[in-house]
DNA sequence: CAACGCCTGTGAATCGTTTCAGCAGAGGAG
DNA sequence: CTCCTCTGCTGAAACGATTCACAGGCGTTG
């Protein structure tokens, strides 16, 4: 239904080719005819089709980025950052929440190589699915998002999460925390991981025994997963029960204040909350949270470049980049009454 | 490079019609046949091309959804609702932020065109872009999100902001508060002026002069513009400052509650604020929000579910959907040392 | 035994764009 | 006047999947 480039043709007389000259490559068309196709385009309403484009071309203007959780504010800063690498360079961006569930993640890899989109930036869930794998084998360009590389044959970006966690640990055992808990989700993922083992080394430094140091996991690394921990943890005996916590990210460390001050517990007189990813709410919520700062709009953007040049192809290098981060002490870990335990 | 169908057929000894049918509609193909192509398809990682396919369907399997601000939480809850619909139905979504500007918008509106998308789902800009209208004449649905059509020959689904505006304003009314302030964005968008509506007429009632209200329009509807409003009417002589604001949305009202604190105005025996959209962080706010709730992810799975029936054809009728919110009081606006004057 | 219908599968046309070899005509050089 | 070059345009092939009219093969029926 829509003009198609043969009726532009036929409505300017000239021939297609000569229009697809106008689009692409005006300079070799005359000024006259150039404005004659041009009316004639404007008086259809002609609007390129981009699958024929692509059909011929090979791959698609469009980029796909497969977040863990499109609701935590950490993942739309990413994707505000690949945004503004990938739109200046023509290229569109597909958007994906996997939700942290491999079938999910699968599903919209399939559709994205369905599109032959230039490549895809992701961070994936626990496992690098079998169908990650396969879309690099077939050539298309995967950029790991705060995540870093299994291998040094793919580019990744990601954050240094032993040091992030190494740095919530030793702010509050600084602060005279001994008994710490690391609130961290089932889902097995290795940044989850490393924070924890950040964490642990410093406590073990710290205190010479790694049983102070309680690991909850809950669901999900969301507001209601921080809650559930918070729940639990204010459920233990005075004796054991933590003082502090480092969340795996800030939406937990969030659930976790608000649990906490359901309950009546002071923050963070009677219970520190350090978070993760320092998103803008952090600096918002009841207690202003202390939280481990990422890079998250470089993150995205990083990531995104690097991806392009690997799509342009030419003497690509794979990077692993790694971006520190850093802490930034709020209201949430401010105090502390009494020294040691 | 990758393997097209013709390779299929050719690797399971069949014709290329064959590989389709498998593809398409298994049930006419003998299940030898059948399992042979598979094989084939399996053992040469054959992906669908989907620009082949759309270009001979004449459109693709995608929606766009083109939102005022990626960062707002509200717009991504929006984009949930709007996933539940349109994956289970084996569509893709297209996610493009215009933040606010309408050359952002249409070009986000023309790489959609091209790609032929099934259809629009968006919360425009101020004015309606000859784009928008233009995607309309072609064919295109476009169903209007969180915004009335001005006209019936359209699907919109939005939410009752004048009413919306009042219960705000009634809320602070009957608190005691007579100067209040209305905080919107400069955009001049309809929903803003709506809810600026409803405060108004609440405020003329109850104190029967509209002089009460005061109205500021910072740059963006974002915290730093809620900061901003903030500081002026900090600024302001104590005699004829507002006493409590009514906010175009939660991020505003976020931003105002940061700056009052740091100025060291108490919220909310000093001044009280009513949010707008209630996102989840709003309860998590330093000082928990009173905000107007929205159906957000109904909003979006609403949306889309007109824009698939629309473009399905056959006998759709336009609908316009008008929720209506609530108001959930919170801290922000609990207290109130003194009535009225 | 012929006629018929059903079941499978074939092959060519088609979608709209890009690309490229090549052609007409103008202008310049000899 | 012929030969050559350059500019501007043409026309057809190609991309990969879908679709549809149709062709064999086979069993059934009268």
């Amino acid at each position: 239904m829509p003009a198609s480039i043969r009726d532009v043709a036929e409505s300017a007389g000239v021939s297609v080719g000569t229009v697809s000259n106008v689009l692409n490559r005006p300079e070799v068309v005359s000024a006259a005819t150039r404005e004659r196709v041009l009316g004639a385009i404007a008086a259809l309403g002609f609007v390129r089709n981009e699958s024929a484009r692509q059909l011929r071309a090979g791959s698609s203007r469009t980029v796909g980025l497969v977040v863990l959780d499109i609701a935590n504010p950490f993942f739309t800063d990413v994707a505000r950052g690949v945004e503004d690498v990938v739109n200046p360079a023509g290229l569109a961006l597909i958007l994906c929440n996997s939700d942290d569930r491999p079938e999910k993640e699968s599903a919209h890899l399939d559709v994205l190589a369905e599109q032959r989109v230039q490549g895809v930036l992701i961070t994936p869930t626990a496992e690098l699915t079998p169908h990650l794998r396969s879309l690099r084998r077939r050539g298309v360009p995967v950029v790991l998002v705060d995540r870093r590389a299994p291998a040094a044959d793919q580019c990744a970006v990601a954050v240094d999460d032993v040091l992030g966690g190494r740095l919530a640990a030793e702010h509050l055992l600084e602060r005279g925390h001994r008994r710490i808990a690391f609130i961290g989700g089932a889902s097995g993922l290795p940044q989850v991981q490393e924070r924890h083992d950040g964490v642990e080394a410093a406590v073990r430094e710290a205190t010479g025994a790694v049983d102070e140091l309680l690991t909850l996991s809950p669901e999900a690394l969301t507001v209601a997963g921080g809650r559930e921990a918070a729940a639990r943890i204010v459920g233990m005996p005075a004796s054991r029960r933590p003082t502090a916590a480092v969340c795996a990210n800030d939406l937990m460390a969030l659930g976790v204040l608000q649990e906490m001050v359901r309950q009546g517990v002071r923050v963070p007189d009677e219970f520190a909350i350090v978070g993760y990813d320092d998103i803008d709410f952090a600096a918002a919520a009841a207690v202003p949270l202390t939280s481990v700062r990422k890079p998250r709009q470089e993150l995205g953007s990083r990531a995104a470049r690097l991806l392009l040049d690997e799509a342009r192809g030419e003497g690509h290098v794979h990077v692993q980049e790694v971006f520190e981060p850093v802490l930034v002490v709020r209201e949430s870990s401010r105090v502390r009454r009494t020294g040691g335990r």
